[in-house]
Parts: C-alpha cells; structure tokens; sequence
DNA sequence: ACTTTATCAATTGTCTACAATATACAAACT
DNA sequence: AGTTTGTATATTGTAGACAATTGATAAAGT
C-alpha cells in the first residue's frame, strides 16, 4: 500500500521566478550591474509584473539586487572589499558551526562528510570541475547541518549564495581544484579525532586561501 | 543661502507599511502567532494589497513573518531554543565586531562609545527604562560601525531585530537594567586599553547574562 | 552662452478585479 | 457510525490598467 508516488509541487509563479532568477544571478548567467527591468522579466518567464515585483523585493532584502525607485532594479556590484568581507564571514561561521559540529555530531554524520570528501578527491583527480564545487557545497553544508543551528544556517546561505556567486564570475585555474579538493583530507580527519584547534587551523587556512585565489584575480567591473 | 529646510521624504507606501509592520512586530505590538491577513492590514493602513504583500514577503525573508500559500501570514512565533541561539550568534558576531574596532576603530569613535555608556548609566540610576534600552542599542551599533565591515553589519541588523522583539515580549525585571548598564563600564574600559582577551571575557559575559534572563523566564506561548 | 522651464519616454508604484487554492463543514454513500 | 465526496467561504495568487516619478532632451527666456 505504499505506491510511493512522486509528491506534486503546486509552486507559486512568485516562488518559481525567483528560483530562476537567484539561479540565473547564482550561476553568473546575469552578470553584476546588468539591469533588470520588470516589464522585461515578465515577459521572458512569460508571467504578470506582479509575482516578478514580489521576487525582486525577496531578492533585494538578499543582497543580490539593488533598486532605486522609480528607476529600475540592477545585478548588484561586488567590491573586492566585498569579497574580503565575504571570505572572513565564511570563516568566523564555519569556524563556529565546526566547533559545534565536533560536539553535536552523529557518527553517522561524520561518516557522510568522509563520503563527500572521498567522493571530492575523485572528482578532482578526474578533473570534473562542476562534481567539485557541487561536492564542496555539500560538505560545507552537511557541515551546517550538524551544527544544529538553524539561525546560523540561515546566514550561511546567504554567505553561501554569495560566495556561489563570486565563484561562478571569476574564471578559476583548474589545478587550483583538485589542491581545494584535498585540503578537506586533513579537516575531516582533524574533525574525526575532535581535534578542534587543529581542525580549525586548516579550516581557517582552507577558507582563507580559496577567498585569497579569488580576490587575487578578481577585476572591479567598474 | 542656507534655509535649512527639512527633507520631505518620499517614501513609498511599500516601504511606509513595512516599516509600520516591522515595527509593530518588533515592539511587541503585534504577538507571535497573530495572523496577518492581507485584506484587514490594507484596510487598516488605508492602501491596497499590492504594497502589502510586497512588505510581507520582505518581512518573510527577514524571519519576522512566516507565510503557508493560501492560508495566511503569521507572526513567526519564537521558541526557547530560538531565544539560545539568538544568544549565541550575538556572542560570535559581536566578539569578532569588537576585535575589528580594536583595531580600527578612531579615537572619536571610543569617546562616542564613553559617552553612550555614561549616559546609559545615568539612565539606569534614574530607572529610565527605555532610555537604557535605546543606549544599550546605540552602543552595540556603534561597535558594529567601528568594526567597519558592512556585510556583518547586515547580519547584525538582522540579529538584533530579534533581539528588540524578544526584549519586547518578555518582562524584564527593572532592577536588571541598571546592571546590564553597568556591564558596559568594564567592557569600555577593557577596549580602550585595547585588552582583547578582557574586553571578549566582559562581553560574552556581558550578553550571555542578560540571554540567560530571558530565556529563563520565557514561557513558551503555544 | 547660460539658465530655467516644459515636454517626453521609460520605468516603477499602486489599485482593482478576477482566478486558484485550502480549510471546514455538510451531505451522501456504504 | 464512519468514510468519502461535494460545496461554501475565506484567503492568497495573478493579471492588467492606470498613476506617479525620474532623467533626458528640447524649448524658451535672459
């Protein structure tokens, strides 16, 4: 008695044009500073203004779009401070999620993070870009999620959003990958011996070199 | 060839509403679990759906309202675990504010901060209730300025939004206030002696108390 | 030539009407 | 009696029309 059918999503055009539209900015296909006019959304996705005006609101109170009024609503622009800012972010919350982690975590949890490591190291040495950044998230998420946090989950998304963001703009070496793929080698296992100061040292550096890469080559598109 | 005429300010009712609701929520005007029907708050505000709706999906994704389609939009109600972990992210973001405005932080601006805290303290002599709450929020944002980095800034705002709300729901005993204000008195002196370690000892200490407070007398309202 | 004012086009802001959906409750069926 | 099905009502979701505002450009005045 359990046909296990798949479950409907009744989606609002509101919540399905935002998806696209976080997409579209997350992944650099509307690159920052490109204009967003709202007649012209609503008529590519194909739908009235007014679910397009309620996802640019939601998109706007998430940083990734600034409106002027009576003006229009643009990509928003990121500053290398914005990158340096993003980066030390990224640390202070992993650093605390990890410590967290460390003491709230099932070994079931722990055995998950190895999966996705493993799973990443192979990615990388095979050189598929896309499987690492994707397994990357998952890690740095499943990370998240033995924090047991939900209020600095919510903020690591937006953190994660935007370093989504940074990462699909800039045009990163392809060796750099399978070096960002391996630094999760000694974490995990630091993490697994609870070693928390030792594991925080290579998530601080592990972080702060990926942030470093980025902001190196990072060219103010002003 | 200087009037000085005030600025008339032309807000749009967008704006004008949800700054009205936010408000609301956040003084405790408006409880966790009120319903908030599109049709009753324009009626009310005197204006149409549209700017409304627009609010609320603002407030939605700042956490202070929660929304199940076709049924309605709801204050977001807060538990005691809500309360712990509000607590501990203000502990985390503030301590890493504090040690940037150590560093960066101008002379005027630690003489702002005396000024605020003098000023707190003669408010909680005089048992003036929302002066030390008002000082004691003008301290806390003038440290997030001083720490100049605007992305946790961002996170800040969020964060003591929450923290105004709950100071707004529960009863708090006066007698505290006139403690919480002199909490400051050793923090600042710890900062202007650029003593790290002390100035993070009296802060942690400083909001874990006045966490523990709330949360021990929180009664959970479902 | 320079400043000021008027006009225009593009865009966002707001309103109203209508459609879609969810819940509760009544009615029909077994 | 209990389960299913239909219906009513309240509420949100969406659409399209109109109003308000901005910035640029042209016209007028000095």
């Amino acid at each position: 008695m359990k046909p296990n059918l798949p479950q409907i999503k009744n989606m609002s055009i509101r919540e399905q044009s935002l998806d696209t539209l976080r997409e579209a900015i997350l992944s650099g296909e509307l690159k920052p500073g490109q204009a967003l006019t709202e007649m012209d959304l609503s008529r590519q996705l194909g739908v009235s203004r007014a679910p397009i005006r309620e996802a640019l609101r939601i998109l706007n109170s998430e940083g990734l779009v600034e409106t002027i009024p009576y003006h229009g609503t643009t990509v928003r622009r990121l500053t290398r401070a914005d990158i340096e800012e993003l980066y030390g972010m990224r640390i202070l919350l992993e650093n605390y999620a990890m410590e967290r982690a460390l003491q709230l975590g099932q070994p079931d949890e722990f055995a998950h993070l190895r999966a996705i490591v493993n799973a990443m190291v192979r990615a990388g040495d095979r050189g598929d870009f896309r499987a690492v950044n994707a397994l990357d998230r998952d890690f740095h998420d499943a990370l998240m999620e033995m924090s047991r946090h939900s209020l600095m989950a919510a903020m690591w998304q937006m953190v994660a959003m935007k370093v989504r963001q940074v990462m699909a703009l800039v045009n990163r070496r392809n060796s750099d990958l399978t070096q960002i793929a391996r630094h999760h080698l000694p974490l995990l296992d630091a993490m697994e011996a609870r070693d928390q100061a030792r594991a925080g040292e290579y998530l601080r550096a592990h972080i702060a070199s990926a942030g470093d890469l980025i902001a190196e080559d990072w060219l103010e598109t002003e």
